[in-house]
DNA sequence: ATTTAAAATTAGCACGTTCCAAAACAGAGG
DNA sequence: CCTCTGTTTTGGAACGTGCTAATTTTAAAT
């Protein structure tokens, strides 16, 4: 008690010396030796109060933390990473950020790390495995204590290895061939078979897939389904429907000439994103042709804006943000556990079916080609 | 010469002696001290050579980097922050990322940041305050050496300024009143001025100023240019033409019925926001009215999306992207001079016509009313 | 050879935190 | 009064890097 109010009288008198220039470090920071100096008590306690021990006396906690929050005291988690804390920084390199898809992905991870009360570096690697390398490095040199990486085309595994280390990856979307690390992904090729199937379904038989370039993993998995959509209904492969453009809303644009020239035109088409969908989309009615009675279309990853085109789309949605947030999961599930050893996530792609994807006048189409 | 054949001899003798245990420390971090021991210099050469000094001979600094390549080393930021180096860490803290114009901002600010050596944590506030609090802390506390702000609806300057300390700030788009920090924003009157003009030259008369709430100093530069241009062309400003809607896709939709129903009914709308106008596009399509013919919409921020729409949305386009780069670039700027002087810089908003602010029949339409 | 200047390298403390061992303290029982 | 517990508190050594001042090496000039 009496010892208390001495100690109240103490700190008062320590604030005034304080104010009159002792707190200002040249640099500006404050740190736990100035709050201790204030408190009346060593740096120790104050450690012993931020790590929420036990051992120190109620009393000496709030006069503590009152001091803290008096002065402005901001922890440095740089200089206790230093010591050998966890860092609590992730980072999240991302392909490709001009893609919708991959945006909402970005989104999932951000989210995710909230809820596990980390904070992630942001980082667009734009396609470019020499920006992502350097981004990559950048944000190890600050520190993030593992990566969830969405690669960037013609990522190499004989670069990315000792760039990498032994920092904790998990992938998300793509995977680079070879390298020991976790893989998050969508159920692409069962998404692809049940979209076919669909579109096979309600009449069409000159199916076409569009768009993404053949390096892509993502993109032989879906053509997989597609192929074993049409296996699975006796209906011959094509090679000349099937059209490689960039996953751009361009390059889906460029299909829809190239899909209505054929000798025996295409009456449907399922694309490898949704961008390009809607590039075609817009290519379809630039061509007077009339989606969802005269073309069947079908997309890929379900992107808010697949319900907001003419007509609405029709789509296989991989949740984008479901994705991202278990990719971080699982990477910071493996933070905390200490545990590396690369894990395998599918999850389940699901056909939503809007407009683009009936078939009114399939067949007739189908018997006028 | 013979110095550097025996120091090469001892080296290899060290990187022996280093995989036999030297080199994995506990937490398997490699420093700068063991680059120096397996290079045969003191960890001051080291940290030259790190520098990019001249002081150190070429023959030192060729023999430095090899190793340190040969070792895979990575820098450690974090302790040359201790030591008082900027830590080119940057935060930004997002009011709202799921609405597609303010993550086209973080993307930017994304960008500049690479352009800028930069490195950006993101943060996703939800419009909740308290989350953008914790944010906020989190990255002070991992050593962001400044901010890139859109703050969240509701956010209060009295518990927004003691968090802040004096943490260089740039605020985007939106301003918290009385916060001594930067501003980045478009000219918001001015565009909703031209936009509005541009639906009185095609004829309108009754147009609609929809969604946004009446708390966002951000809708009330646009409504006050919306006002004005009713100003200038002589015309009535009209209460119930001002529809308070959350600036969401279903807050557009559900003011459709409200324009159409009213006594004299509505022919046109000047959104808040794209994502509010196409929202409105659909509740108006719903409705059976043909936008671009029947009723002129025009949006504002000129998302992506907004070309994709049907019919394509006519919208003021602001940049987002170059909004959130222009932010990024004047806060690295004044992190690197080191004043933290306040400046507001306005970037100019445009009109980008599509197909839905045409109005064919607009007094068609008026004169029914 | 010696001096001198320039060039190259190094020792050692500081930064803000954590952790360990050890010390100081309070209360109980003798 | 002391000793014996158990509870609180504390000094000081790390952690990886940067900087200053000091030291060593090299080269040039005498």
């Amino acid at each position: 008690m009496n010892w208390n109010v001495l100690n109240m009288g103490l700190k008062n008198d320590m604030i005034e010396d304080a104010t009159r220039g002792r707190t200002e470090r040249r640099d500006g920071r404050l740190t736990i030796v100035d709050v201790a100096r204030h408190a009346g008590v060593s740096k120790s306690t104050v450690s012993l109060v931020l790590a929420g021990s036990g051992l120190v006396a109620e009393a000496t906690r709030e006069r503590v933390t009152g001091v803290m929050s008096e002065l402005g005291y901001v922890y440095h988690r740089g200089a206790a990473t230093l010591r050998g804390a966890k860092s609590g920084v992730i980072g999240m390199v991302i392909n490709d950020l001009s893609n919708p898809f991959f945006v909402e992905m970005a989104i999932g991870i951000e989210e995710a790390c909230q809820g596990g009360a980390y904070i992630p570096f942001l980082a667009n690697a734009a396609e470019s495995p020499l920006r992502q390398h350097q981004v990559i490095r950048s944000m190890r040199e600050h520190g993030a204590g593992g990566l969830v990486l969405s690669p960037a085309i013609g990522t190499s595994l004989a670069e990315l290895k000792p760039l990498l280390g032994d920092l904790p990856v998990v992938q998300v979307m793509r995977r680079v061939p070879g390298l020991k690390a976790s893989f998050v992904a969508p159920e692409n090729r069962e998404g692809a078979r049940k979209a076919t199937a669909h579109l096979i379904a309600a009449g069409h038989r000159r199916i076409a897939f569009v768009g993404g370039f053949a390096s892509l993993g993502v993109r032989d998995e879906r053509l997989a389904g597609y192929r074993a959509a049409l296996d699975d209904a006796r209906l011959e492969f094509d090679p000349s429907l099937v059209i490689e453009t960039a996953p751009t809303y361009s390059g889906g644009g460029t299909a829809a000439p190239q899909l209505l020239n054929l000798v025996a035109p295409a009456t449907a088409a399922l694309c490898f994103n949704d961008v390009v969908a809607i590039g075609l989309l817009r290519g379809l009615a630039a061509a007077g042709v009339r989606v969802g009675e005269d073309f069947g279309v079908i997309g890929f990853d379900d992107i808010e804006e697949a319900k907001h085109t003419f007509p609405a789309l029709s789509s296989v949605a991989v949740n984008g943000r479901n994705l991202g947030a278990r990719a971080a999961q699982l990477l910071m599930r493996q933070l905390a556990s200490g545990d590396h050893e690369p894990e395998t996530v599918l999850c389940p792609a699901t056909l939503v079916i809007r407009a683009t994807s009936g078939a009114k006048n399939a067949n007739a189409t189908e018997t006028r080609a």
